[in-house]
RNA sequence: GCUCGAAUGGUGGAAUGGUAGACACGAGGGACUUAAAAUCCCUUGGCCAUUACGGCUGUGCGGGUUCGAGUCCCGCUUCGAGCACCA
């Protein structure tokens, strides 16, 4: 028998289904493991070879973890919402459910080719209203709740009224939008539209009108994380930014926990790095400034307090509602015309345009501590999202106030000892403080660290200021102008927005003629007819984003088919969260940021017992195309081979890889690839056509995309497996190359030929020889360890040793056969099931026993070790393994080899690494 | 600009501070074969030798610690990723 991957595989695909091999159930006797993947979107262009780099590497986890007697979830389903598929179907007006279910199965029939474990009666699809239903209704919860900040938790709405009712807001500290003050009379005498809006201001889930990012392009507001440098992160579109009335969860309320939780749990540092990095803490005062001659007060916040002294003026962001408090008479047309000038630019422009502008308010502040007058500026290089909209500025030590004050020639006042603020400014906070002392308050000689931390008392103390912890992080604005994505479950009523019924739910998405903005400029929900509750009531025309869906999935999967609750208390209660999460570093700002926040208020509202949703995660690394290249002589039709194209004046021209086979390609595929190159001529090298090639992404474009389905009929899964991960290490991005994979399916067919040779069966019970007992026996230990530490490459480098070593030892015991199937059944499952059951197993092999190394076999009978001298290794000795040090210093300096090395020289010390190294120093 | 990560043969990549280059691809040579494919064996960092199981050199660059550094420390260079008027 040959080893038939297609019969094989097939084979066994089938059996596992018609078993339910892989259904996950509670199982309280044994431990529980969660892995989970990161749900794909389905695209319409269908997994290309990178796509499974991720689910395989999760895969052989599970599979591991199961061996070891865990009781595994290991589920898998669909992020369905999204934007290619309305793009698509405002097109060609397919609806976006018909593509969406198509490309689904699509997807499906590729990732079961290659084998994975994946408990399907569990998979999930956002867009299922089953699934939606518990999106719509977590929002709902949401709306019904505020954070309360001493409490540091999500607390019901119904607890605030009830307080505004006896005390107004008096003893509140909720996270806000704005901070507000009334009295309980106040608040009952508010009518239903004032109290409202006034709760709104408290709400986790609430209407905001807040500066979003509009793409005009795309026709909708995008969250920070779909942005980047003012393009959008889907097309590529300008954004630009807009003043709406949106929907937003209050994540900010969460910043603090978010950051803390991160000391919690497995992520990589610089994944970590990167989120603390988005929230952006940062520790500071917030200052009171009065505008000379009037009761207003402009309050700013700094991380440098101590540089108070150094302030030669202020600026306010253009969007500040202080601007148009103090504006002077006399200015008031130069500083309207320059918020008009502001107003037109889009953010990218406005990041583009590094140019220092700015126009002079007319105003005057009061330093708190110099007593001085300082001129109040305008400028956008001040931004109305952060902190409160107005800086105080420091020219001396902030880079940004100086290139402003040399532009406007400002005075620059330096507060460092020897800091030359001459040509640029001196921003590290570091150095002894000069020029910095005023009647109760002086600094001088401090360093910078004990300033800052002075000032901030003083200022405490005299009520002119308040230390204060400033986030990044912003809240999400929640609502988009698309049809595909979820309804908001809300009505209005006389203008006041109303949650359904929970049990009213799942809102259905609404049928709609087309998939475009209505003629009036409302989102396509616009179009869906009678969308309105039965009273009548208008239903929200917004959608919800991408990230909803996928915010709450890994929770939905413990207990999919619940219809009472999200997740029941005993699934939740078993399963917990995810102990190892895989999936791509793009998530990073996005879907980890919401997933953790959104379980963190399930978790406030006891739905959850985990305080962070993912206790490990890896983050596998991205899968370049490698393109291969023909070079075609300037306007001839002859392509010369790579070796010989500097002697000629050459366009490289992208061919498709799937023509070229170790960088040679193959002349006659080419000439039929397009009709262009019928009559194509090549010049040859070695009677070959060599390409060149480059690392790129992976794309149609490029024609480097390698199909997954192709790889495995031709090899096979579990060759595709094995060679995915023999790549390198999982969490670094390489390019794919086909060339290579011959090397992995070389040593499966090895594998096939210790069992096989011909129709012959050649495993017997003999007892194995202590070498390959020793083989496997490593074989398990490195296995073991590698998984462990995710390092597949290297265990799959071991697998090729051990094979190579039994198959020269003609070794067909069972005895050695038996554990080494079993340790390779995670990597490769169905070749291992089938020789699992060639060994006269009846029961599959995913529940077999991970053996255990045994320690007796992996005994050294010698000790090697490199004798070096003074440090460069010079000869090997060997020994017994048990000789003491001392006699192993003597074996080496009486060993002919040493007397070479240590003629006329002295030997000054002798260092003995136990099994390694003897090394003599000579002097 | 700030933060994090990386740099090792023709290629992908191995190396708890202890014989650098495991494993694989590619390349070269050989066996089997009428031939090809497949399979198997040998060689393969560079340089110098090839009478010797020989010598020298070698992990981006410059220093340092150490008996010993790809690995640790300091200073650079280059590349990649994230954040970026965040006060």
């Amino acid at each position: 028998m040959e080893y038939n991957h297609h019969d094989i595989e097939s084979r066994w695909q089938k059996y596992w289904r018609d078993n339910h091999t892989y259904r996950a159930g509670i199982d309280t006797s044994r431990p529980k493991f969660y892995v989970l993947d990161m749900f794909p979107y389905p695209s319409g262009a269908g997994l290309h070879v990178g796509h499974p780099l991720g689910y395989i590497a999760s895969d052989i986890y599970s599979r591991y973890k199961r061996l070891q007697g865990f009781n595994v979830l290991h589920p898998m389903g669909y992020d369905a919402y999204g934007l290619p598929a309305e793009q698509y179907a405002i097109q060609t007006g397919q609806h976006p459910e018909v593509t969406t279910r198509q490309n689904i199965d699509r997807y499906r029939s590729q990732l079961d080719k290659i084998g994975f474990c994946y408990d399907w009666e569990r998979e999930v699809r956002t867009c299922d209203p089953g699934f939606y239903k518990w999106t719509q209704w977590a929002f709902i919860r949401m709306f019904e709740s505020y954070y309360d900040n001493t409490l540091q938790k999500a607390m019901p709405v119904a607890d605030l009224v009830s307080h505004f009712e006896k005390s107004g807001t008096e003893g509140v500290n909720a996270a806000c939008s704005r901070e507000m003050s009334f009295t309980a009379d106040e608040w009952k005498a508010m009518d239903g539209k004032e109290k409202s809006d006034t709760l709104m201001n408290y709400r986790i889930a609430y209407l905001g009108n807040t500066m979003v990012n509009w793409c005009p392009k795309l026709g909708t507001v995008l969250a920070n994380d779909e942005v980047s440098e003012g393009l959008s992160l889907r097309g590529g579109y300008p954004v630009e930014q807009k003043l709406m009335y949106q929907w937003c969860l209050r994540v900010s309320a969460y910043a603090q926990r978010l950051l803390d939780g991160l000391d919690t749990i497995d992520w990589t540092d610089s994944l970590k790095e990167t989120q603390r990095n988005w929230i952006g803490r940062s520790e500071g005062a917030e200052m009171k400034f009065r505008i000379a001659g009037s009761d207003v007060e402009l309050e700013i916040f700094t991380t440098r307090a101590d540089t108070v002294f150094g302030v030669t003026f202020m600026v306010l962001a253009p969007e500040s509602a202080y601007v148009q408090q103090i504006t002077t008479p006399d200015q008031k047309a130069a500083v309207e015309a320059y918020l008009d000038n502001v107003k037109h630019k889009t953010e990218r422009e406005r990041m583009i345009d590094k140019q220092v502008s700015g126009v002079f308010t007319g105003a005057y502040a009061i330093n708190p501590l110099t007593g001085k007058n300082i001129p109040v500026w305008v400028s956008d290089y001040v931004l109305a999202g952060y902190g409160t909209g107005a800086i105080m500025a420091v020219p001396a030590h902030d880079s940004r106030d100086y290139a402003f004050a040399k532009h406007f020639d400002l005075p620059v006042i330096p507060l460092i000892e020897g800091a030359d603020v001459s040509e640029q400014s001196f921003d590290a906070k570091s150095g002894r403080m000069i020029n910095s002392a005023s009647g109760e308050l002086d600094l001088n000689g401090m360093e910078v660290k004990d300033a800052i931390a002075a000032t901030k008392r003083f200022i405490e103390e005299k009520g002119i200021g308040k230390v204060k912890v400033n986030f990044r992080l912003r809240d999400a604005i929640f609502s988009r102008q698309r049809y595909w994505g979820e309804p908001f479950p809300v009505y209005y009523k006389d203008g006041i927005p109303h949650m359904m019924d929970l049990d009213k739910l799942p809102l259905l998405l609404p049928e709609v003629d087309k998939f475009l903005p209505t003629e009036t400029g409302e989102p396509p929900l616009g179009r869906a007819k009678n969308w309105q509750t039965p009273e009548g009531y208008p239903i929200e025309l917004n959608t919800m984003p991408g990230f909803a869906g996928s915010s709450a999935y890994y929770l939905r999967y413990m207990d999919p088919h619940n219809e009472e609750a999200l997740v029941s208390k005993e699934a939740d209660g078993y399963w917990r969260n995810v102990d190892l999460y895989i999936g791509g570093t793009e998530h990073a700002t996005g879907h980890l940021i919401y997933s953790r926040f959104w379980n963190k208020f399930l978790y406030d509202l006891g739905e959850v017992v985990e305080p962070e949703p993912f206790r490990k995660l890896i983050n596998q690394g991205m899968i370049q195309g490698r393109s291969n290249f023909v070079y075609r002589i300037k306007d001839t039709n002859t392509f010369v081979s790579a070796g010989l194209r500097k002697d000629y004046d050459v366009t490289p021209i992208h061919v498709d890889v799937n023509i070229v086979s170790n960088d040679i390609l193959d002349t006659d595929k080419f000439r039929a690839w397009r009709p262009e190159f019928n009559d194509a001529e090549f010049i040859l090298e070695d009677g070959k056509y060599v390409c060149g090639y480059a690392v790129e992404k992976m794309s149609k474009s490029m024609f480097n995309v390698v199909n997954p389905d192709d790889i495995v009929d031709r090899y096979g899964a579990d060759t595709l497996r094995l060679y995915e991960m023999f790549l390198g290490p999982l969490e670094q991005s390489k390019p794919w190359d086909t060339n290579g994979i011959d090397g992995v399916n070389r040593f499966l067919k090895r594998l096939w030929n210790l069992f096989y040779k011909g129709d012959t069966f050649l495993v017997d019970d003999s007892k194995a020889s202590p070498e390959a007992l020793k083989s496997v026996n490593k074989l398990i230990k490195k296995v073991t360890a590698d998984i462990e530490a995710f390092s597949y490459n290297t265990s799959i480098a071991a697998f090729m040793i051990c094979v190579n070593e039994l198959t020269s030892l003609k070794c067909h015991s069972r005895e050695v056969l038996e554990p080494l199937l079993v340790v390779l059944a995670p990597f490769a499952p169905h070749i291992t099931e089938e020789l699992w059951h060639a060994l006269g197993n009846d029961t599959t092999i995913c529940d077999a026993k991970w053996p255990e190394a045994n320690e007796e076999y992996l005994k050294e009978d010698n000790a090697r070790y490199a004798v070096s001298f003074n440090g460069k290794a010079r000869f090997n000795i060997e020994v017994p393994a048990d000789m003491p040090a001392k006699e192993v210093e003597a074996y080496a300096l009486g060993h002919e080899s040493a007397a070479k090395w240590l003629e006329g020289k002295t030997v000054r010390k002798v260092i003995v690494v136990p099994g390694k190294i003897v090394n003599i120093v000579v002097g």
